[in-house]
DNA sequence: CACCTGATGTCATTCACTGTCATCACGTAA
DNA sequence: TTACGTGATGACAGTGAATGACATCAGGTG
């Protein structure tokens, strides 16, 4: 038996979980996450770098296994299917997760400051993969744009899928929304 | 004569960005800010909501702006068409202000903080230009990814606008990188 | 057994942000 | 002219996020 508790990072982040949901973010203190998980506010801050970074703490994860299934595709494949390719694999992450992903992105939506962290997850995830697809010798700005275009169809992919009444297969969503972007632009 | 020296708000946005971009954003306290526009710290905070905030007081008009113009373009035009009239009317908005534009831009990339909030300002415009086209009769999920579309083509094209070297008319910017993003996404 | 290490606790401090009340020039109406 | 209301500002106290410095202490190591 250890000499502390195991597991302080998740006990925070699920104590921070809760709260968020039951009083909202703003109305949380980092004191009271600390309590709620048995450690001090101090310890809390060696753990996650801010109150918001709590609930982002895969998203480094996601974006590594989005770029290298995207790098891993051949290259004789169009840069867009690469990305769709990636969509797939992200897809995979959230299987019998749509409960906790819904109860999170509730408490992000509930609140200004998180939607900016997400956004700027996002946003890094966007840089990432544009990096990669230049790597595959695509040139900018197509390579900017094809990222956004990918990001943006996870983004509306993710939202269809948490809203969904029944319980479909997120990649299911990614396709039919990339799908739509495709018509959406060459106006069909 | 006032009783007090005129345009306060803008006293404070100059003073932000003077020293925002001499010290950085971290390093620069909203006292100071006050102080050099002859203010106190409580009174920058009855003009902006936040030390970020000081930097995007323009965003509002600039949305607004983008709606309407998406909104008077006669409905018989492609949604995608109709965005593209919007992005142009943007643009007239930047005319003569590149270099302020750098200036601000260069703040902002320094500091994960600043970009934040601009994401969730380009998230604002995207939300409306959404709510735009659905009262056009775009049906979902076609409206949200017009509108991730359109902002990403100003996101792509104001960074290539910021970093050229010779002046060109930022709606050139737009106008290339839009159809950029229909090559990319239709594979030619 | 002495020592080192890593995770945690304790304490002090800075600064963003908010609530409350005071101040005071200006306009307006009696 | 005078009394009063108004709006922008100042002064001050308080909360809470975030950081730095130092102490503690169980377990591994020589």
């Amino acid at each position: 038996m250890g000499r502390w508790e195991p597991n302080a990072r998740g006990r925070l982040a699920n104590a921070a979980l809760e709260l968020y949901s039951e009083r909202g973010f703003e109305q949380t203190t980092v004191a009271e996450i600390a309590k709620r998980a048995g450690l001090t506010e101090r310890t809390f801050f060696r753990h996650y770098a801010d109150k918001r970074e709590v609930l982002f703490a895969g998203s480094g994860e996601l974006e590594e296994a989005f770029v290298k299934a995207v790098a891993d595709v051949p290259k004789s494949a169009a840069p867009i299917d690469a990305v769709a390719v990636g969509l797939d694999t992200l897809a995979e992450f959230f299987v019998d997760r749509r409960d906790f992903a819904r109860r999170r992105q509730a408490v992000i939506m509930a609140t200004a400051e998180l939607q900016e962290r997400e956004l700027i997850k996002l946003a890094s995830m966007s840089a990432a993969l544009a990096d990669t697809l230049r790597r595959r010798g695509v040139a900018e700005p197509a390579a900017s744009l094809t990222a956004e275009a990918g990001v943006a169809v996870f983004k509306v992919g993710f939202e269809r899928w948490i809203g969904a009444a029944e319980e479909r297969e997120m990649s299911r969503f990614m396709r039919e929304s990339l799908d739509e972007l495709r018509t959406a632009l060459t106006g069909n």
